[in-house]
DNA sequence: GCGACACCGCATAACT
DNA sequence: AGTTATGCGA
DNA sequence: GTCGC
């Protein structure tokens, strides 16, 4: 949470717009949340760092495609095998970039090996890699990967259902659609799954903004909405959209708050249809998906 | 060799 | 029925 | 997966 006044601290939500096309997204943060965490030391390294600022590591063109190509390609093949160990999945992320950034041609692991973030594992990769080309694992399971990749993109798809519709013999996305198991937000994941790609423009977020203040004015003047995220960024589009809601009398307890503050207002956004498709709903975070209403100019 | 690598709310499944 | 675990998004 | 202890 950006700049958290008093305000913020005691009492904040936040909301999740998406149009047209659209979602909206509200959440209460938590105190917790929005308090700072213990900062981390960091300690001496004997290996190179990588630092992206640095004028040494500004590489243009990356001189190690064939080797990154090839990392990836494990890298997702680990996803799929692993249903995608978040930690392990950065590692490999890490050691990509760095070796795209390193301005230099890679002739063997061990020199790869001496750079902060890639180890023993990678290094053995790329003595292969350079060696035969490729990856054995590779050849196998690319079309393995690929199809993990393409389910991944599904709102509400991740590594284990993607793993688990590859396994089923799924092709495609509209294979899905006629699967047993799938979850509502899956369902409606795969309905719009273009329509979750669209950019919001700043002109029309802004006018998506100005629509929840007016509801959200006429429950209670006292209720506050802003922007927040990409448009409090002043981005010239996004394809999402956050507000955060809050009232002066609004303290976010999980215990006592009977989540009154966001029902107000996304019952009356669906009363006047504005909300369509609802996501998720709860005390502190309501997910929905929306149309722009016939002739309106937002 | 072994833990850290950020955290949390919600929906749903898997428990008891 | 209530409780805990898992998957997911961000 | 890599790092640091």
């Amino acid at each position: 949470m950006l700049g958290a006044t008093n305000l913020m601290r005691s009492h904040t939500q936040t909301s999740h717009i998406r149009l047209k096309r659209t979602f909206v997204v509200v959440t209460v943060a938590r105190e917790k949340f929005i308090t700072p965490g213990p900062k981390k030391d960091t300690k001496k390294q004997k290996k190179i760092k990588f630092d992206p600022t640095d004028e040494l590591w500004k590489s243009d063109i990356n001189l190690n495609e064939d080797i990154t190509k090839a990392l990836g390609g494990v890298a997702l093949l680990e996803k799929e095998r692993k249903s995608g160990d978040p930690f392990k999945q950065r590692a490999y992320e890490n050691a990509i970039y760095i070796i795209t950034s390193y301005p230099a041609r890679i002739i063997s692991g061990a020199e790869a090996k001496k750079l902060q973030g890639i180890g023993s594992s990678i290094a053995n990769k790329i003595d292969e890699i350079l060696k035969t080309g490729t990856c054995e694992s590779l050849k196998e399971k690319q079309e393995d990967a690929e199809l993990f990749e393409t389910f991944s993109q599904v709102f509400g798809v991740g590594p284990v259902a993607a793993k688990r519709f590859v396994d089923k013999g799924y092709k495609s996305i509209s294979d899905l659609a006629n699967d047993p198991d799938l979850t509502d937000m899956q369902r409606l994941g795969i309905k719009y799954v273009d329509d979750f790609k669209l950019m919001i423009p700043k002109v029309e977020a802004q006018g998506l903004i100005h629509y929840v203040q007016d509801v959200l004015k006429e429950l209670s003047p006292a209720y506050i909405g802003i922007a927040c995220d990409g448009h409090r960024r002043e981005l010239s589009e996004t394809n999402s959209l956050y507000m955060a809601i809050t009232h002066p009398n609004y303290t976010s307890s999980p215990s006592t708050d009977p989540g009154r503050l966001l029902l107000d207002l996304t019952d009356a956004l669906t009363d006047l249809g504005f909300l369509t498709d609802h996501i998720s709903s709860g005390i502190l975070k309501y997910w929905v998906r929306w149309e722009s209403i016939e002739g309106s100019t937002i």
